[in-house]
RNA sequence: GCGUGCAUAGCUCAGUGGUUAGAGCGCUCCGUUCACAUCGGAGAGGUCCCUGGUUCGAUUCCAGGUGCGCGCACCA
């Protein structure tokens, strides 16, 4: 390019690709080569974001898109304004969505599932499958301008971060924090996976509600009589899993039956029946005695618990009914209804069919219908106090490697829960828009325990270690009564001596991503960047991930670091397409990032993402839209070539003869500069954005520019020299006030006046 | 059920206790030896959802209503 030539036309692909590399060959980037080279000042304030990490499961959506516009303007803004700023870029295992997606990709082209594989060659390909899909995610986040130090990249799996895991689990282990039970857990059939109850989508469905007896009572002195309740359930088949039948403490209607055991008759089976009082059940609701089914209903499953019911499992991890005779036996739940219903209704049972609505629990990733299991699973205790100094270690015999320094000046006893929800409550974690603090609080009052081990193959594996028990007895045993924690060996490597065997299961996703804050800078290293750059200045994400990322970081970081992972959380909104619907690629609907970029280019579709989106409003993206601000950075160009088309009249002292008319335009600039830096430091990026827009185009280019036009013309050789000065450093200083939201065209057009520097690293 | 967001131009959305409420796209007319046709100029287009309150003044703040959306819980 030469200097001080203009190309008519701006080609934006050109341009930027070729200045990402100018930026990265600086190593401005790195907050230490800034202040090496005096950029900042080595003592400046830290500001640091991490990157919410990408999974590795594919390419960007405009969501990220969105997410990369706002963080870069931040980050650059602080940049400029002299502060130490790091942003750190990685990427996300992503568990099941990478390994489904796999799965997914061999069965269509191999007619394979991961069983026939193997473990190995299985992980091997998933693997290889998620590096490439990290080097197309990086390739992507750096054609869209994104200022990260691509020397600190990590992945949530790689060792640094699998060290961390294995650091953070051990030490929640022995804290008792962590925690293998029998539980009643939202079993995936179609993943054949536990999942968390945050990985639910609810999906409402018409379903009809009978009420019914179970049938005759079979001994006692009311044998042969019918069983006394009638019970309703939107799921007949279940009842073979029936030990007790609830009624309400107070209820008149079933009081003198509370405490009477019954054998009694069920399609062909036997049941023993116990009728108990629990608060929990709704008197007006059917016919306000509830049929207990601990082993498939996690409320249920807690009623048994309180009256200490047994747990009898009916139904497989494939969906498939374990009793019952030949009209269910074998078959799916849905079918097994059925049969079940016309076997009641033959017998003369049922006394009420109503549709009714329900809200049907999918799994997220896979939407195949949630069926509540018994399991042995590992949880996050969150409603379990526990004193971080002095609270007991149960192995205290291996030293910790990094201790616990819960989020509390006193030495109490606390619960994760209660970190939680201190850390937004205590203000020390801001979260903005504010109306999203009070859904995080909504949240943390309904909290459960954390499920976190899950039955696949791709993701951190659990740093259990068992002897003596094989891996069938690990995933089936059901017995409560059987001492657990003995028999397991937890730790950050493995046991030494033979007969060990690691659990099979790997770990929730988020569990990772929980620790992202501190693990990127190599916790739990006590690292320099740990100390420069945690807690985080900001967190900044969509919305949709409040819950599972930002509150799982939030008690990750209180509990093993002992402060909150971050001052403030800024949430901007989901992008839609242009009838409000999520952008998704099954749907086809979506605009990509990448192509837009090639298109319009990237300061366009980043722009685009920001100007007309308020804080945590979706946003309705358009590509008409994006060729809107294609106009403006062609504008912008074109209001440059203008000036420099002038730049004869560049007076050689440099010094500026302002007139009254240019004392106006600067005192104006002043305004608008400190409008803008308020915006910027109050979250308004959408503001400050469109007040640059205005101002380049309907003032300086249509007003000031127009005016001065005429003295460049026609005026005496001082007057043009003035006119040339005054538009010439209104123009770089609207260059370093865009910069933020469109850093390429600002850089490119910066680079014509003043080769010798980089925009990027300006004063603000 | 609890909570929460939105309602502004034809469309998608910003914004505001005070003169004339803005952007992108779309529409009408005019313009190309001009930095820019990826453009410029001119223009049409608004009951700022309804009702009431606070106020000198409300599209903006408050309450209620209507419509649409979202989160959580329940879901036998």
């Amino acid at each position: 390019m030469d200097e001080n030539e203009f190309e008519p036309r701006y080609d934006h692909v050109k341009s930027e690709e070729k200045i990402y590399k100018l930026w990265e060959e600086s190593g401005y980037f790195n907050p230490d080569i800034c202040a090496e080279n005096g950029v900042t000042a080595a003592d400046a304030e830290p500001f640091s974001i991490i990157l919410p990490p990408p999974n590795v499961t594919g390419e960007l959506h405009m969501g990220h898109a969105a997410m990369l516009a706002v963080e870069d303007v931040m980050v650059r803004y602080h940049r400029m304004n002299g502060k130490r700023t790091l942003w750190v870029p990685g990427t996300d295992h992503a568990a099941i969505a990478t390994q489904s997606k796999v799965e997914k990709k061999i069965l269509k082209e191999e007619k394979k599932n991961r069983h026939d594989l193997g473990r190995e060659e299985f992980l091997s390909r998933v693997n290889a499958f998620a590096q490439e899909s990290h080097d197309t995610i990086v390739r992507q986040i750096k054609r869209l301008g994104a200022s990260l130090d691509w020397s600190r990249e990590a992945y949530t799996l790689d060792e640094t971060r699998s060290r961390a895991v294995r650091t953070a689990f051990k030490e929640m282990y022995d804290r008792g924090l962590i925690e293998r039970n029998f539980r009643v857990v939202n079993w995936d059939p179609k993943g054949q996976t536990v999942i968390s109850d945050d990985e639910i989508v609810y999906e409402e469905r018409k379903t009809k509600l009978y009420t019914f007896r179970y049938g005759k009572i079979l001994s006692g002195p009311e044998k042969d009589k019918l069983f006394p309740v009638a019970i309703s359930t939107t799921r007949p088949e279940t009842k073979f899993g029936d030990v007790a039948v609830a009624i309400h403490p107070d209820d008149e209607r079933y009081k003198k039956f509370a405490g009477k055991e019954y054998d009694v008759a069920f399609c062909g089976a036997a049941l023993h029946i116990k009728i108990i009082a629990d608060q929990s059940v709704e008197k007006d609701f059917g016919t306000g005695a509830l049929g207990v089914t601990p082993a498939h209903s996690v409320i249920d499953g807690e009623i048994a618990r309180r009256h200490g019911l047994p747990f009898k499992q009916i139904i497989d991890e494939y969906g498939k009914m374990t009793v019952g005779g030949e009209t269910v036996y074998g078959k799916k739940t849905a079918e097994a209804r059925e049969a079940v219903v016309a076997l009641l209704r033959n017998a003369n049972l049922i006394e009420k069919e109503e549709e009714i609505s329900q809200n049907v629990a999918t799994a997220e990733r896979t939407g195949g219908i949630i069926e509540p299991l018994p399991k042995l699973q590992w949880f996050i205790m969150v409603n379990k106090p526990f004193a971080a100094k002095t609270g007991k270690r149960h192995s205290d015999a291996v030293p910790a490697k990094a201790e616990i320094r819960a989020f509390n000046e006193k030495d109490e006893e606390r619960t994760l829960k209660e970190l939680m929800r201190d850390a937004v409550e205590s203000g020390k974690v801001k979260i903005l828009p504010g109306r999203f603090e009070k859904i995080y609080f909504n949240w943390i009052d309904n909290l459960r325990d954390w499920c976190v081990s899950r039955q696949i193959w791709f993701g951190h594996r659990i740093p259990a270690w068992y002897k003596d028990i094989d891996d069938e007895s690990l995933l089936t045993q059901t017995d409560l009564a059987k001492e657990q924690p003995e028999k397991f060996y937890v730790d950050i490597e493995p046991p030494e001596g033979d007969g060990w065997q690691q659990d099979p299961d790997t770990l929730d996703t988020w569990f990772s991503s929980g620790l992202w804050p501190f693990s990127v800078f190599n916790w739990p290293d006590e690292t320099a960047d740990l100390k420069n750059y945690f807690p985080n200045s900001v967190l900044e994400t969509g919305y949709d991930i409040l819950f599972f990322w930002i509150a799982r970081m939030i008690l990750m970081s209180t509990c093993l670091m002992g402060e909150v992972p971050f001052h403030k959380v800024y949430l901007h909104g989901l992008v839609r397409d242009a009838k409000g619907r999520k952008m998704s690629k099954s749907k086809g609907n979506g605009i990509d990032p990448l192509e837009m970029a090639d298109k319009y280019g990237a300061d366009a579709t980043r722009l685009s993402l920001i100007i007309g989106a308020a804080p945590g409003n979706d946003i309705k993206l358009s590509e008409d839209r994006i060729r809107g601000y294609r106009n403006f950075s062609t504008k912008i160009w074109n209001i440059a070539r203008f000036i420099m088309q002038n730049s004869e009249w560049r007076a050689e002292n440099g010094e500026m003869k302002k007139n009254e008319r240019h004392e106006i335009y600067l005192k104006e600039f002043e305004a608008l500069k400190s409008e803008v830096t308020a915006h910027i430091e109050n979250f308004e990026f959408h503001l400050g954005a469109e007040k640059m827009y205005r101002y380049i185009w309907h003032t300086f280019a249509d007003k000031i520019i127009e005016t001065e036009k005429e003295n460049l013309k026609n005026g005496t050789e001082a007057e043009k020299a003035a006119s040339y000065a005054i538009l010439e450093s209104l123009l770089l200083g609207s260059m370093k006030l865009l910069h933020p939201f469109m850093p390429f065209v600002t850089e490119a057009v910066w680079r014509k006046f003043r080769p010798e520097k980089i925009l990027m690293a300006e004063k603000w």
